[in-house]
DNA sequence: GAGTGGTCTAGACCACCTT
DNA sequence: AGGTGGTCTAGACCACTCA
């Protein structure tokens, strides 16, 4: 049995000059992404023909996989093999127009899956975040998003019911600003828009259907009408290879730090 | 020999209830820290410790700890130990101020080393950006930052002598910022900000004393005055587990996409 | 049903940090 | 000098995907 993709053609060694082994490999395996020899999307060869070919320990291998899972290189797909990585979008949190109107302008293929739509009592955070009563009625909805048919992130938006009464008999797996704006009159006139590296575990991983410990971006952003009120909050985990942020503003003048 | 933390009193026994080993050590060790067992700072036990007193192989052991790492709840020292993180500092492309005051204001203490710094020529990247011959002289400074005596970044700060010069022979350990300010009466009118997960390798890694391959977070930024030339071009590499990025900014009305 | 990655074991030696 | 994490081996069995 020979590999789609030769990896390592007329006995091409690693070189062993110094460093570990499975960063000899890493970079043999990176190489071959960067001049073109392993396309985004196709499927690197399996672990153990890396294991036969290369001659090295599956765990090694694993190791040189983790790693440039690790750097967005590549990425997995549970127990189908690694892949590499397609090119990640740009998110303009200021130009924000809505995922599907953004990717598609990115020249990809966007999808929304809405998993779950709820109502819930407040906990004492959102309670704060909506000015409402601990224990108050609020909207949740549970969306994965994909892109070219890749799962790129899940989000859980909360809404107060009292700015869009009866928003969850709309289809929720379009954009959901633009049910806001067309059907309230509700338009975003402030983000906020908060960002960390995390991990993807648990529901966030499962539903991404990656491997838990993943590394992701944290993304919560949010929305504010023009009295101020909360429109929107979301919260959206991220395959960390799928996301670059991108922001470009005008320098404010250092006043009364806000509290 | 007693663990200075005891991580398993009275045989406790980690939850067998589903999943693999390695996620119930994870959420033990979790546990551990949100309950204030372990604070920030602290070492945790040895991985030979673990293996003896939870009876599970070290690599299993490795596994649980690379997950936390990778949730950015505890890092590494090389060779030393495991540590839990201490919380992240807040960063605020909008209100930037210059690290070691924002740092500061933020309850910590900052810290600046200047790696190096040279001329050089330009690349055909720099000399796009800065518009500027290929091969044409810039200055170069590598820095790396630190709070509470942990190394949290590493920059590369790209600066047209044009704009500064001299700027070399004064001492960068301060705020850039500043110096840019008061010595050339340059000011920064936008900023443009790009941030994107990354994995910590080679250099980056090594300057931050660092595994290679830790996750973290690359942050460009470049700086234009308000004639729309670059001050200065400033590429970041974060410790994933130090950093978060907060932007609070007024919704841009849809207009035509710049190109 | 064959092949894949996911998990786990029980060792080993090394480079380096710490005292 | 002793202990730590870093690397690596050579197996094993399992859950799941895919054709």
């Amino acid at each position: 049995m020979r590999s789609a993709i030769e990896m390592f053609p007329r006995q091409e060694k690693l070189s062993e000059a110094d460093g570990p082994q499975y960063l000899a490999l890493r970079d043999h395996i990176a190489l071959n992404i960067e001049i073109g020899r392993l396309l985004p999307g196709s499927r690197l060869p399996s672990e153990r023909q890396f294991q036969s070919e290369a001659g090295i320990a599956r765990g090694t291998i694993r190791q040189a996989l983790s790693q440039l899972e690790a750097e967005g290189l590549i990425y997995r797909r549970d127990r189908s093999g690694w892949y590499v990585s397609p090119p990640a979008i740009t998110y303009d949190p200021m130009r924000w127009a809505g995922f599907m109107a953004y990717v598609a302008e990115q020249g990809r293929v966007p999808a929304t899956t809405t998993l779950e739509k709820s109502i819930r009592p407040a906990t004492a955070a959102l309670a704060d975040i909506f000015r409402v009563a601990p224990g108050a009625s609020l909207y949740e909805i549970r969306r994965r998003r994909m892109i070219d048919g890749r799962s790129v992130l899940v989000e859980r938006i909360t809404v107060d019911p009292a700015l869009a009464p009866d928003l969850l008999s709309h289809s929720l797996d379009g954009s959901l600003t633009d049910i806001l704006k067309s059907e309230y009159g509700v338009t975003v006139a402030r983000n906020r828009v908060d960002m960390r590296p995390c991990a993807l575990v648990r529901d966030a991983a499962e539903a991404l259907g990656v491997h838990s410990g993943t590394p992701g971006l944290l993304v919560v952003r949010t929305s504010f009408d023009a009295s101020g009120r909360v429109v929107e909050y979301d919260q959206e985990y991220w395959r960390h290879d799928a996301i670059r942020v991108h922001v470009d503003l005008t320098v404010r003048e250092e006043t009364i730090p806000p509290k």
